[in-house]
RNA sequence: GCCGAGGUGGGGUAAUGGUUAUCCUGUGGGACUGUGGAUCCCACGAUCCGGGUUCGAUUCCCGGCCUCGGCCCCA
């Protein structure tokens, strides 16, 4: 038999439908900050990718030449996309843009918990303000998705103009090496690497920089604390946020240019970070434009990993007739289906065969109807759990339906 | 790319260098042509793939693939 591609997941009935219910959720969040939906396509041009974070990360993508010649690759994340078409066609439209997308994204790296080669990002990306007003909003959000999942998670922020100037006299190249290191958490490297290049007590300084957490308070007494730093975590109080400033979050990445922050969950083993974000200015790196931005994207997966919330599907009513009357069941089930999901026999079973079938898949309700029904122009409902039956017409029906409808609605 | 554990019907399992690979569940049909859950009967369905050792491999060995956990990486 042929298996699925490694690292990649069939999601059956129940699993996709609690996936799109936490979708929905998130989507309803996003837009009520009036953040609109934005879609690009699976595939882009291997260049966007190389040109926003180099040649090296050919290794981690799924590239290919199309019949055409054309060097393609698989989306590795979204804001690249996002960057493009903002520069492709919307670079003079008023600002501040605000986008979110949920996007299939996809990575060729080894697969483990947490981790797959086609996973899925929710993200935002707001464009066009670097301002401590835009972080706070972006970073809110985030929290705010998550906390309407009942997810509490350990938010992390920093701004990397603080250990950018301590490394000043670098260049931007060795900048981004140290940053890297940070990231990494290597700081032994740190040391090697800086030694000579500073002074001995400054690179203790620094080190003790990367390995502080805690307040923003505290992080005064030990840093020089940039001016968009102090705003952003007095706005975050403001959105009753919980969060610690960590001096030691880079997020290797050479395009982030000031905040940039992170969130962690328990219960993820080795990938239990469930969000990461942070300001950037991608389209300089594209174009000539100056568009300041900010945004995070949610690893859905994990997201998924986490909130156990099992929705359960609603069943169907089973429509169970006998042989003589399909034509006018087909008829029936189709008027019933304006209001409410239905199925038929396929399987040209007996009757009690189909009562079988109603009860293996669960079915709340049965609706019966045969010769006798038509006759009488009256339906048999059977509820399958009290064993009750009753006859009743259509209208009748429908407002029962209606009415399990709200039932349903208020639970 | 590296390290460790593992892979037997759709799901869960047993066993074995040698006759037809066990059991539970599932699925289809029937007992039961107007009423489900129980019971009984029949049927369907598996040793991940390739190579080696062997008279004979599902079993032992090697490689691959895949899964799980960890490392690396995570733009």
């Amino acid at each position: 038999m042929i298996q699925r591609p490694r690292g990649t997941r069939d999601f059956l009935p129940e699993e996709m439908f609690s996936r799109r219910k936490i979708e929905e959720k998130l989507r309803e969040i996003a837009e009520r900050w009036g953040y609109a939906e934005i879609s690009t396509p699976t595939f882009e041009h291997l260049e966007l990718f190389t040109m926003k974070s180099g040649e090296s990360i050919i290794e981690e993508l799924y590239t290919f030449k199309d019949k055409g010649g054309r060097d393609i690759t698989l989306r590795p994340e979204m804001t690249a996309p996002v960057t493009r078409v903002f520069l492709n066609e919307l670079k003079s439209s008023p600002r501040p843009l605000r986008f979110y997308y949920f996007a299939n994204c996809f990575r060729y790296e080894r697969p483990q918990k947490g981790r797959f080669r086609e996973f899925w990002q929710f993200g935002v990306e707001l464009i066009g303000s670097d301002k401590a007003l835009a972080n706070a909003e972006v970073i809110a959000l985030a929290w705010e998705m998550l906390k309407s999942l009942g997810i509490q998670g350990d938010l992390r922020i920093n701004d990397l103009s603080i250990l950018r100037e301590k490394l000043g006299h670098l260049s931007q190249e060795e900048q981004n090496k140290v940053l890297r290191m940070i990231d990494k958490k290597d700081l032994e490297s740190v040391r090697e690497f800086l030694r000579g290049k500073m002074e001995e007590n400054e690179i203790g300084g620094l080190l003790e920089l990367v390995n502080f957490r805690g307040s923003y308070e505290e992080a005064g007494e030990i840093a020089e604390i940039s001016e968009t730093l102090r705003e952003l975590c007095e706005l975050l109080e403001i959105y009753e946020v919980n969060y610690s400033v960590d001096l030691g979050i880079a997020r290797g990445l050479d395009y982030y240019t000031g905040v940039v922050f992170e969130i962690y969950a328990e219960g993820l083993g080795a990938q239990n970070q469930i969000c990461g974000g942070g300001s950037y200015n991608l389209a300089r790196v594209f174009s000539s434009i100056d568009a300041p931005s900010t945004g995070f994207a949610l690893g859905f997966d994990r997201i998924m990993e986490i909130c156990e919330k099992k929705a359960e599907i609603s069943k169907p009513l089973v429509l169970v007739s006998t042989d003589g009357v399909k034509k006018e069941a087909i008829r029936l089930a189709m008027e019933i289906r304006e209001k409410w999901p239905v199925v038929i026999d396929v399987m040209g079973r007996s009757l009690s065969a189909q009562m079988r079938y109603a009860n293996s898949i669960g079915a709340e309700f049965v609706l019966i109807v045969g010769e006798k029904e038509l006759q009488k122009r009256k339906l048999t409902l059977r509820d399958m759990r009290s064993g009750e039956q009753v006859e009743i017409n259509f209208e009748e029906l429908l407002e029962l339906l209606d009415k399990k409808r709200e039932d349903r609605v208020c639970d």
